[in-house]
DNA sequence: TTTAGCACTCTGCTATCAACAGTGCTAATC
DNA sequence: GATTAGCACTGTTGATAGCAGAGTGCTAAA
């Protein structure tokens, strides 16, 4: 592609973006002072559309990107510095300190959703892979207890459950040593079955204790699968956008968010890859995302995984500030949650 | 009103929850095997509005409800008993038992969505103002401190804060049968500020712990009072009905199911008051939800307010289904939290 | 009190039309 | 060979009109 064509085609998109109306080659011309025709940007235009980058509504009508074209944009702007620098965002996020990952995490996402129309989207980490540091059990009322899993990102989560007999705090003690010193290091949910039956034969004493948390954990390992690990802010501003006016779509997009299995492990999967974060249309592989954009970045500490946070939008996305937006963020919140856990 | 006039109230209104058109007097004479013709019907039809039951859309289109009609019929079914009773919904809710109250909630919500097309609420408990049992706290890491606040109605919350020095787990203990002994039966949140600032005083070689505490708790406070304690189902499927065509009121809707503050003090009074728990179009007071209709029923424990549960829709909603829906489920979840407490 | 009959009102759909934005093509120009 | 002016052409959009249909209100009769 020649230099002339990139810069009407970055102009056409970045148009379309701004104004969600098809740009004609009158428009282009005026807006980039070309020295040119309009008819010599339509030829331009014809020719990028027959390479797939623009289409038309209908029989001469303005062009329109299409997902390729958006891609081209996107690698465009990652490629030059077309990316814009956004200034910290200290103010809103400071209150975060001392707080769980996920608690942070969810506050991050309705700061940042207060910064665009789109939808703001958080993970939170996965409890399955977390390398487990310490268990701590506390002996709430007569039967219950409190189970507090550290993992070695200094973050932790607690579960009740009851216990069929009578034990005492200093019996509990015992009882998560036993259990830290073996599942040090192993992600908890995943290892504790098979260790937790290992336990039961070692341990005769604390048998009871041992199958009633190993049926716990079980439980509670399947109620989890099927529960939200990800949180949403800002739908309500998102489909005030011209996109939206389309219901069907609305629908979909409101489902996809609801029912998050799909998104929940699409940016599960994306956090590992080693891909730009950025998805555009028909690259979701899902009909009722076709027309939306997600811009994703992971976050992490201490060379562990802590979750992700993205941005879902319509394709007609303000890529140029939002990829960076989600970087800046992603990277602050990083270092709010090292600082916190001195790491 | 006489007999005939509330049989085609009631006709008229039920017609129009189910079918969402406006209802004519050909039709009702139909539907109702009336031995009168359509001009009587008509007449009666036309006192009816006067009355302020119904309302047409345009001069001489059939008619629809008005609030007021609304409200006539919802205390209609409630006052005789057209309210179906509705079987209980054990299977979906059996996986509920020993869990925290607000997790029970909140699955009771995605059940319950699951049952009608509407948006299900829940609000769960105001730690503000939960009487407090017992302090627990735990040393996590070199100076991370979890503390565990049990509540008199067996649920417990937690939250984490960084010491400024070294303490051992026996000083925490004593730390927290200090603080359990001061303030058991306070609500924690509300009262510790002035019980940690005496602590200071009172325990002076425990007077830094007693202060970071203090200082935290006032973080979280603030926090915590705009954070979120509602949670809500269903959405993507309540938009596809026909009343959130109109892009305009989807749009509010939304907004007030995002920014909740609205809805979690209406629900919160509506919890104390003695009314029916239905709030119909313009009982809201708010202008963003004036087409809107809501059930509610409050969640106890043990005499205690453990939460709500609510049914958010457009005003033409199957009363006559929701409203047994959300009592009926309301008590049984109140039968699962008693259970696993003991009470 | 009820009803048949009729004029009237407003919607919702379809067709038609003009304005217009923008294209594609051709032939002329640099 | 690249560029451009000119023009015919295409499809959208918005306004307007017409028409069938559903439903009412009113009147006069039963």
């Amino acid at each position: 592609m020649e230099k002339r064509q990139k810069v009407i085609l970055k102009e056409a998109i970045s148009n379309y973006i701004q104004s969600a109306e098809p740009v004609g080659s009158k428009l282009l011309v005026e807006k980039l002072n070309f020295s040119v025709s309009s008819a010599t940007v339509r030829n331009e235009l014809k020719l990028l559309e027959t390479l797939g980058f623009l289409k038309q509504v209908y029989t001469s009508s303005g062009r329109i990107p299409t997902d390729e074209g958006y891609r081209w944009y996107v690698d465009f702007l990652e490629g030059s510095n077309g990316l814009a620098s956004v200034a910290p965002v200290n103010a809103q996020l400071e209150m975060i300190a001392v707080q769980k990952v996920k608690n942070t995490l969810n506050h991050v996402a309705k700061v940042m959703s207060s910064l665009m129309d789109y939808t703001a989207i958080v993970l939170t980490p996965d409890i399955y892979k977390m390398a487990l540091k310490v268990v701590h059990m506390v002996l709430l009322d007569l039967n219950k207890v409190l189970v507090v899993l550290l993992n070695k990102l200094g973050d932790n989560q607690e579960f009740v459950f009851n216990l069929r007999q009578r034990m005492s705090q200093d019996d509990l003690n015992k009882v998560s040593q036993i259990i830290t010193a073996k599942m040090e290091g192993l992600p908890f949910f995943e290892s504790s079955d098979f260790v937790l039956r290992h336990l039961v034969k070692e341990f005769p004493n604390y048998a009871s204790v041992f199958e009633v948390l190993s049926k716990e954990v079980e439980r509670l390992s399947s109620f989890h699968k099927t529960s939200e690990s990800i949180n949403v802010h800002g739908v309500s501003k998102m489909i005030q956008l011209p996109e939206f006016k389309n219901v069907e779509m609305t629908k979909n997009v409101l489902t996809e968010l609801e029912e998050n299995r799909f998104l929940t492990e699409l940016i599960s999967s994306h956090i590992f890859g080693d891909d730009d974060g950025v998805v555009i249309g028909k690259e979701f592989n899902n009909e009722k995302l076709e027309d939306c954009s997600l811009v994703i970045s992971p976050v992490k500490s201490g060379g562990v995984q802590a979750g992700a946070i993205g941005v879902l939008g319509p394709k007609r996305m303000k890529y140029s500030y939002v990829i960076p937006l989600v970087k800046q963020i992603s990277d602050q919140v990083q270092h709010y949650i090292s600082d916190q856990d001195g790491i």
